[in-house]
DNA sequence: CTGTTAGCGCCTTCAG
DNA sequence: CTGAAGGCGCTAACAG
């Protein structure tokens, strides 16, 4: 059984490739009697255009890639319902990789998506080295970048998330409730974001007169099991801390399960805080305290953004969001331990 | 600028774009001097074959299509992870959808995939109408669908979840530990397996002696917020259940956590069990009971098939996967409410 | 208002 | 051992 093609439409219609073509793509009049009539064959036939040759003839996928540290992380689901929303409406398509906070795969799957043609990235993945950045800047491939810098250009642009604002207020409101030792759950230091959040906060405890001999760093894995694991060391010190920032939401959730299940009680023994306001930090008990991040808005504009550069209107390259301290049950400032 | 093509190369190191086109795919014998000199020119021009071209010479994309009802539902995060990690090893790609149970956009994202010439689709979305289904049919593309019908055939195969097992294991250990009264948080109908789940459950319990005037069944929406609702439903009637099983996890946590905070405890007040076998499941606390499915081993086993399908060696076209009840805190024998 | 023609970048038969 | 030429399915000048 032979393909259907827009050639055979054109025999069976009486016309030919190119009246068939504009009569899809409304790209040029054709009289009403004989649109009808392509119309119908089309109808006939069930007939749909092989997208591929339609890209590789106007060099153009309609296609966008999307490059996440880690699919399983909630925080992303909002992120990745705003872009697909975004892209949908716009008739875009997404190509989604999962780099799973893996370096080698993230370079490689920025690779794959440049063969197969993509319009345009979004990259918002710490796992980012160096050189993939380069590579990337080199390769003049329309990109948004998202909390990671990245210098500007007519086919780039930056989504920078401002972590001071919320971790400042955090600092304020815990220190001014008394607290006087805190821990940090970082991941590594590979990951940009996690550096920086972790720097952020060092500085906003030094500004309000904690010193870093009060702090102690330890390292997770962006995840529960990693916060559940770093708990058991926090206390497993002699001098524990009364506060505990986690990099973000999941590795806090690992402190508060794993708290709960040594049988402390949150937040009298400690306060903990996360960042991203995923949802399920309304579903546990405490509630959990976090730097939250209006992640369908990063989505929107992340894709808004990309389209823009790719219909040459970029006028806006760099958008800064505010992040913002939400305080809930895990770090009620009336529970002051100790 | 022009764009680096196969052409380029040829000119540049001197032979056909033949020549180039076999050194590159290794498929035919090339003199090792000229081998090494069109090698030399791909590295010094950074040349990457045009994946569209290539696609479109050869009609195959290497690209296969993953439909998931709700891609913020952990369950399939260990699904996608198989499903890539298979996808990756044999060089193909893969193009996410999100049907958000969503019967309409699943049939649009169907239909955008043909269009992108997918060489294969696999689906996990409750959300299918029988439309959708035939016209899949129809269009020969090689299928796999996970739990839900299917007819088999040349181009398609089925993964079957055997819920009776794990949901006889249950209702036999609720009802011989004393359980009586019993409630049913399903989703809605309209998704095939919800109701299958919710199908078996009753005739279980019937098997069990348990008559259906004593099972409450209560709408949810796969979500932790839908559990949270029915929970409300099921206390605010008369004769309440001492025993609930939810559609899935997320659904069941729902309950759990809108127990907790309604200062109820489990499972002296109730007993609860999901489906799925989430990673959360065994961070909450009471640790959620649940029937568990092997998910990571359903995607290598979907991506497995759709490629034995593409290479024309589906000799197995259904495999029959087990569910098995795993008991936890959530519902511990040894509370019997009441 | 519509048809003809020449690509898009790659692969592959057929010659030599 | 390698080139030339045609084609994959669609689009877009250029003519008329």
């Amino acid at each position: 059984m032979k393909k259907t093609t827009i050639a055979v439409i054109a025999t069976n219609a009486g016309v030919s490739k190119s009246t068939v073509s504009h009569v899809i793509n409304n790209t040029r009049y054709v009289e009403e009697k004989t649109r009808q009539r392509v119309l119908d064959v089309i109808e006939k036939y069930n007939y749909r255009p092989n997208k591929l040759a339609r890209s590789l003839a106007l060099n153009q996928t309609h296609t966008i890639g999307l490059i996440l540290s880690d699919i399983s992380n909630p925080f992303y689901h909002q992120v990745i319902h705003g872009v697909e929303e975004c892209a949908y409406q716009n008739n875009y398509i997404i190509l989604l990789f999962n780099a799973r906070y893996d370096l080698a795969r993230t370079q490689d799957y920025i690779n794959t998506m440049i063969d197969h043609q993509v319009d345009g990235i979004i990259i918002m993945a710490s796992s980012l080295s160096e050189e993939t950045l380069f590579a990337l800047q080199q390769s003049k491939l329309p990109a948004v970048i998202v909390d990671h810098p990245y210098p500007a250009s007519d086919n780039s642009a930056s989504i920078i998330i401002d972590f001071q604002t919320g971790i400042k207020e955090m600092v304020q409101s815990l220190v001014s409730a008394g607290h006087t030792r805190f821990a940090h759950i970082t991941s590594t230091d590979n990951l940009w974001t996690s550096r920086m959040r972790k720097e952020i906060f060092l500085s906003e405890l030094n500004s309000a007169g904690i010193t870093h001999d009060k702090v102690d760093i330890i390292n997770g894995n962006m995840h529960i099991d990693g916060g559940r694991d770093a708990f058991k060391q926090i206390i497993a010190k002699n001098e524990k801390p009364t506060s505990i920032f986690a990099v973000n939401d999941l590795t806090a959730l690992g402190v508060l399960f794993e708290a709960q299940n040594l049988g402390f009680s949150l937040p009298t023994d400690f306060s903990i805080v996360g960042v991203d306001d995923i949802h399920l930090c309304l579903d546990v008990k405490p509630s959990l305290s976090t730097i939250a991040l209006p992640c369908y808005e990063i989505g929107i504009n992340a894709m808004t953004m990309l389209i823009n550069i790719l219909q040459n209107k970029n006028d806006v390259t760099e958008i800064i969001i505010k992040s913002r301290y939400i305080q809930r049950e895990s770090s009620d400032i009336k529970f002051i331990p100790d």
